[in-house]
DNA sequence: ATTGACCTTAGACCATACTCTAAGGTTTAT
DNA sequence: ATAAACCTTAGAGTATGGTCTAAGGTCAAT
């Protein structure tokens, strides 16, 4: 039986994070001592590898808990179930590539542009680009179609 | 002169997105009518529309500060300096395709291995590949090399 | 017996970029 | 004159996944 930072160094994620995991129902210590602390049993760790495993794939923990609760009962769940965990994380993953493509293909273009030296920036082609840039300048600015698939870009995550 | 709900219909952002980025020191309108609303020249717009250009293209908040401050004084700044900030995006875009690719690549593995019909799961390869994956069994867990670049992958951003 | 390392909890804080609410004042049209 | 539509502010809430703190209890060694 574990304790709670033997297991975290076991599994590679700090007690604060597996208290975090507990807290958000993922996981659990199925034992208390006597002071009250975690004691975390075969079972239990194996449970907490296969999160590990799956926050590593780059699973949420949204998706994560969906996992687990196949884990939990597989004779009631089909691969099916499990594929379409798989299958929409996947298609979230191309669409953010596809994002991120045209941001650098953007990016590309206009470090191309620019000498990128010590001239002063007052000619400087990325800014001149940056100010003729009008998605909409149009006046009579309807229905913008160039609209639905912007957001999410920014906020690349440190 | 344009009030903010006006102007936030022109460039596409809306009022409490443009009190956001005031709030955070990226724009401002020069003046104020005599109650209090703010009112918006067309040199305030032209900021805000570069603001919102460089949005576009998925430079953050930060980034789009340090670009203003260029914009502001170009004489007092060099072409390299616009083109630091914007290689410096494209960097992490790349560093972030690549996260994603990897990420990619093992969930069309997974999904392969998988006959997503509607067997049951108890015989699933993908929750067997989940159970299997030992980022580090080794009972002596040193120094982890493949832990550097993990991170940072989950949370796409809905 | 006391130090240091460990454990407990609830809850605050970080980053990022909004988005919305509450409570109130202003403007415009009828 | 009154309602609708607009504006103001400060501040809270959302999403994601942690990370850390405070205040206190426990355990092992000296």
């Amino acid at each position: 039986m574990l304790k709670i930072s033997q297991l975290a160094a076991r599994v590679g994620l700090s007690a604060h994070t597996l208290r975090f995991y507990e807290k958000h129902g993922l996981i659990e210590a199925s034992t208390r001592s006597e002071s009250g602390y975690r004691l975390y049993n075969a079972t239990d760790i194996r449970r907490i590898e296969f999160v590990k495993a799956a926050r590593d794939i780059g699973f949420s923990l949204e998706d994560i808990a969906g996992l687990l609760s196949i884990r939990l009962d597989k004779e009631s769940h089909t691969c099916q179930q499990v594929t379409d965990i798989t299958q929409a994380k996947l298609d979230e993953v191309n669409a953010k590539i596809e994002q991120l493509k045209a941001m650098q293909s953007t990016l590309t273009i206009l470090l191309e542009s620019c000498c990128g030296g010590p001239e002063k920036a007052v000619h400087c082609s990325i800014m001149d680009a940056l100010e003729a840039r009008d998605g909409n300048t149009q006046h009579g600015n309807k229905h913008d179609q160039s609209d639905g698939n912007k957001k999410v870009l920014r906020g690349i995550g440190k």
